[in-house]
DNA sequence: TGTACTGTAATAAATAAGATTACAGTATGA
DNA sequence: TCATACTGTAATCTTATTTATTACAGTACA
């Protein structure tokens, strides 16, 4: 996932300094220098995940859907999470080692619970503190 | 990094596993289903971490550099980690944006902290323990 | 009804990860 | 001393993943 939490924590971030508007994906990806294409794809999973509210047409654009201060990093980051941070991606070990066999089923309780521990300290901060760290 | 964790515990599982013998590449690659080269690619990194030791010559083989209960997993993740597990690859925001000349520093601040805590979570375990959930 | 947006699919380009080949260097032991 | 079985490492190829781009349908406004 590794850009992806980067790049909806700040289009989040623009959405919460200015609200009362709708902000374009054009705007933004010009903020965050990236194609406007792939803002609206990531936005396009936020707003699955309840994050983001969109307004179609001529003077559409994109705000928050609930206010900041509701909204945890926690809650963002499971929103882009797809697959374990310190997961493997593909990995089939040998099933006739003792080790092989069994490695797998370690390694997944051992990440899973490092990985909590990361969510644990993001479910601290709300995306309203995050963005009044902006001068 | 993602899959060189797994990579690098699996290697030392193997090795803390087999103590008073050394172990070669080529059985290590079998277990994990890999290459034998990107074994020793890997086990070239946790040398230099001064985790591994290695023998040349005919009978020579890999072993571990000091005992598993000397070992904490997060010494591991140091040693295999080159970028944050959350940050961005390459990215650079518009500095003409109030947000985008900011959010590189309160990003790298929060991923920081982050990774802190995982880093915390892997540092109560040794490798002793974790191989010794093994049957 | 033209304009400025979102929404999404399809494709292409760039980057990163992993596999493979090749071969030099080293210790062993027959 | 020489064949053998390893490590060590560079170079290259392949594959997978990520990101960019193009294209265009749909929608709301004025």
């Amino acid at each position: 996932m590794n850009g992806r939490f980067s790049i909806s924590l700040h289009i989040l971030t623009l959405l919460d300094r200015f609200p009362n508007e709708l902000v374009s994906s054009e705007f933004m990806a010009g903020s965050i220098n990236i194609n406007p294409v792939l803002v609206r794809k990531e936005i396009s999973n936020l707003k699955k995940h309840g994050l983001v509210a969109s307004k179609e047409g001529k003077a559409g654009g994109f705000m928050l859907a609930k206010p900041s201060k509701q909204i945890r990093l926690s809650d963002i980051y499971k929103a882009v999470r797809q697959t374990p941070v310190l997961g493997q991606t593909k990995n089939t070990p040998n099933p006739k080692c003792l080790v092989g066999k069994q490695i797998d089923k370690h390694l997944n309780n051992l990440f899973d619970e490092a990985e909590e521990a990361l969510v644990k300290k993001l479910d601290k901060t709300t995306l309203s503190e995050f963005t009044n760290r902006f001068n």
